[in-house]
Order: C-alpha cells, then structure tokens, then sequence
RNA sequence: CGAGGUGUAGCGCAGUGUGGUAGCGCGCUACGUUCGGGACGUAGAAGUCGCAGGUUCAAAUCCUGUCACCUCGACCA
C-alpha cells in the first residue's frame, strides 16, 4: 500500500500567477522545450502531435473550399520584400536577414520569410494570364520568422509554424467572399474542433494587415480575460497585383489586375487552446486535438488476469477508434493520474481487480474531474458518446465564462474598469478614430480587437470623445 | 533601449557576510518489498559553481570585466 504523500504542486496556480501557470503547464507536460536561440521554442512530440491534429482537420476543411497546397521558398529577396511600401514597412523591424552564402556577401540580401505574400505575387504574376486560370486559391504550411523583442512559447515565437493561404480573384466580390469564408472557416474551427469560442469581426486600420484593404479576425478571451487573435483573413484588394503585376485577360479582353486575400493560423491557436481550457492540475485537451483521448491504467497490475483484461479494453477502444494509450509503467497508480492529468488526457479508465470481477472499469473525466463506472459490455460505444460530452461541455463551459466578461462600456473609465478591474473585454461604442484607439491605449492598455459581424449597439456616443459613434467595437489588453 | 534580479548536478534550491577539497530535495540507475490518488528500503551514478582575468598558500565565496537569462516598462498585425 502507498503512504500519502505531501503532494507536490508543480504547476503554478492560475490565480497566483498566469503566466507562470502557461509556461508551467507548456513546459512541465513536456509539450515544448525553449530553443538554443533565444525567443524559439523547440516543439515536442506531445506538443508536435496537438498540431498534426489541427493540421489534419484543419486541411480537409480547407480542401472543402476548394484549396490546394503548395510550397514556397523560405528566403525572400530584399528587392521583392520592398516592392509593396506599406507592407515592408510593417514587416522590416522584425525580420531576419541573411547576408551571406558559404563565405562570399550576397549581392543582394535575403530576408526569411515573416510572411510569403510577395513570393507568391511574384509567382501568381507569371502564372495567370487568362480569367480561365482564375480563381487560383493555394496554401501553405511551413514555418515563419520575426524577430520579436519580447516572446512566450506559442503565443509569440521567433520562429513559428503555420499556414497561409493565398488566393487570386478575377473579382473584387469574389475576392471578399473569399475573405469571408475563410474567417467563417477558421471560426467554425476553433469552436467545433478546438472548443473555444470566438468573436470574429473587422480590424481597425491601426491593426490592420500591413497591405491589406481590411483585416477580418477571430479573437478569443483567455482564462485572465485577455484576448487572443488567434487567426486573420485578409482581403488585399489590387495593391498587390498592381505591384507586382498581376494581370489577366478577362472575358471582354480587357487585361485587369486580379483582386487578392490571404489568411493564416498558427501554432499560436496551441497557446489559445491551452489558455482557454486547462486548469491549475495542467493540461485540459477537447478530445478531437487530445493525441491520447483515453488512457488505460491498469491498477495492481502483478494481480492475476488484470493486464489481459486491460488489453481486451484497450483492444476494444482502439477498434472503435479511439486514440488510447495502455499505461503499464512500473509507477504507482496515483503518480500515473497525475501524470495524465497534467498531461490533459479528456479520459482515464481505470481497470483493476474489483473492476474486472464486477465486468465494469472506473472512469475520470478530465474537464470535470468527475468518476463514474461504466460497464465493460459496450465500453467503446459509451466512451465514444463520453469524448463527444467532453468536448461540447468544455465549449459550453468556456462560452459562458467569456459571456460573462464582456461587458459594456460606454466612457473611459467604464472601459479601464471593464479590462483592468473585471478582467474582461469592453465593448463600446466607437467614432473610429485614430485619436481615440490611441488615447484608450494610453489609458487603459486596452487596443481595439474587433468590430463584431454581430454589432451590439448599446448608445450612439464614443466611448472615448463623446462624439457620435459609427460602429460597435471590443477593446481588450491583448497577447 | 530604461530599471531591477538571477546564473552552483536533468529540475528546484542552499552555501557567498567571515576564502579552507561541493551540499540538500526531486528526478535518474540496480536490487528487493509494494501497487484502487504522487510508495518504501538499501546501494549507486551524476557538477571545469555562466565565462575571462586578477588578489591569495588557497576562490562558488573577494576584485575587475564580460556573456546569458528572467521580471517590469518601452516595443510588437
């Protein structure tokens, strides 16, 4: 028998110290290590795996809206980088250049990519010639880098995985429906797979894309009631095609520059995930990003006849699909829970002696920390129905806490009290200047995030000036 | 870039005042006893004390320089 232990915290509280309690959980559940180079992260297999899983099924959704994937180079030249004013301008304080190949200065510096829009528009500009090779909608995964000043594993790395989709369009409304599907596309993807909410709206011109004609987003409300943009679709209009000349000739034969989007996520929706839905024992995963969903434990495992009767169980889960791990580590029972429950796994099935005498198992869920027993007689079938349970409870669960931390505001200090006192998101009503962003963010640390599809009008004077308003926008501190 | 802090075993830390042969907890390895919420015993392995110089018979400890990292600002689609 085990003596009890003083139990040993390794996780910082949420409450204590957020930050903390993220890096903890990140690093502690062996997700990711910090890189050799300082503001890169090193992404393990366990966290590697979370990312496969996005991957995967953010791909065939993808698929679905007709985009094929393609890859392009990692170094940009420094000349096509320029070609676009206002984008490198917003690019050029945080990106890494190369300067040299072997031993010899290069004629012409390199930039790795912090983005590849110019490499694709120098491609598009040779690939398209007639409207037929329209629409061209490609996407790539690869990785990226800026050089950020200040960074955190996930949320902002030097380097980071992702995918960009870049599409070319003979219209300007096909071009913004495209926009529009695949933000709608990303917000159906964090709710239905990753189980976090989100409010998807416009940008500001002040957050805007550096390039963009409009900036659509998704953004989401972590745990410390800050908000987290976790995927941008943008639609860049002609300045692009214009730039690099991309041109077509339409039905009318008359040659006309394509109109053109693009949109990404990142591993960043890693970092979202884990800020959405864990707790101050670790790791909390919706079961369709869990790389273990259930894991077996075998309890007094040298007794007779209980790893055979674990295995058939196992056996049993893995046929009806289920990702599920067998646990036969020499470890106490107790370390294993633990193990697993830092390490997020939505459901434990304990199977020991008394369980197998009884044909039934124990079972913990991960999102509620509830135990149940469940008979062996149809197990799989009920563990199927259970991850499905999970995985609408910790979307429900996180839909009402963010709910419950937007809150009107309608001057500044309701707006300072709203992100400062409350924790939460402020919406407000907003005359759409420049003058006032600027003075919240002096004020209150909190930036504009976005101008909700659904508006909410609650008043008709600027939440800063007091001057008519224009438009229903959510300020928040941000990552 | 401004202010503060920290570098000692894989991780977390003590030791630095008053210089004297490197310590603790966790983890790791082997064997045995355990096994339904972080087990126990015994025996082990593991450190150029961030780096470079100086003072000294002797430096983790004192002096000088330097590097790295962390926190808070600033900055950041």
């Amino acid at each position: 028998m085990a003596k009890k232990q003083e139990f040993v915290k390794e996780i910082t509280s949420r409450e204590e110290n957020f930050s903390q309690w993220y890096t903890d959980v990140i690093l502690k559940t062996q997700m990711v290590d910090y890189g050799p180079v300082k503001g890169t992260m090193v992404i393990r297999p366990y966290g590697y795996r979370i990312w496969e899983l996005i991957q995967q099924q953010l791909d065939a959704r993808f698929k679905e809206c007709g985009v094929q994937n393609a890859y392009f180079p990692l170094l940009i030249p420094e000349s096509l980088l320029k070609k676009e004013a206002e984008h490198v301008e917003g690019f050029a304080p945080e990106v890494a250049w190369v300067t040299k190949g072997g031993h010899e200065e290069l004629a012409e510096p390199l930039v790795v990519r912090p983005t590849s829009e110019t490499i694709f528009c120098d491609m598009f500009s040779k690939w398209v010639q007639s409207y037929r090779d329209l629409p061209m909608k490609l996407n790539q995964w690869c990785n990226v880098m800026r050089w950020e000043k200040s960074t955190r594993p996930f949320l902002r790395t030097s380097e980071f995985l992702w995918q960009e989709g870049h599409t070319i369009h003979s219209t300007q409304e096909e071009a913004l429906e495209m926009t529009m599907q695949m933000i709608g596309v990303y917000g159906k993807f964090a709710e239905e797979v990753l189980a976090m909410p989100v409010i998807i709206g416009q940008k500001s011109d002040k957050e805007r894309f550096a390039g963009a004609v409009a900036t659509y987003s998704m953004e989401a409300m972590m745990q410390d009631g800050q908000a987290l943009q976790a995927g941008t679709s943008h639609n860049l209009g002609q300045h692009f095609a214009k730039v690099f000349d991309i041109k077509f000739l339409g039905k009318d034969g008359v040659q006309e520059y394509v109109h053109q989007t693009s949109w990404g996520v990142s591993t960043r929706l890693i970092g979202g995930l884990i800020m959405t839905h864990s707790d101050d024992r670790g790791l909390v995963l919706p079961p369709r990003v869990a790389p273990i969903q259930a894991v077996v434990l075998p309890i007094a495992m040298h007794k007779e006849g209980v790893i055979e009767g674990a295995e058939k169980i196992v056996e049993s889960l893995k046929a009806a699909g289920i990702r599920t791990e067998f646990d036969t580590r020499d470890q106490s029972a107790g370390w294993k829970f633990n193990e697993w429950e830092m390490k997020g796994v939505p459901v434990r099935i304990e199977v020991g002696p008394r369980d197998l005498e009884a044909g039934q198992v124990t079972i913990m869920r991960r999102d509620t920390l509830e135990k149940s027993v469940l008979p062996i007689e149809g197990l799989a079938e009920a563990i199927v129905d259970l991850l499905d349970d999970v995985q609408e409870g910790l979307l429900c669960k996180a839909r009402g806490y963010r709910d419950e931390r937007i809150f009107e505001a309608n001057d500044l200090d309701e707006l300072r009290e709203a992100v400062e006192d409350k924790h939460g998101f402020a919406s407000t009503m907003w005359c759409g200047s420049r003058e006032c962003e600027d003075l919240i963010k002096e004020k209150t640390g909190a930036t504009s995030r976005v101008m909700p599809f659904e508006q909410k009008c609650h008043g008709d004077k600027c939440v800063c000036c007091g001057k008519p308003a224009t438009v229903n926008m959510l300020f928040a501190r941000s990552y």
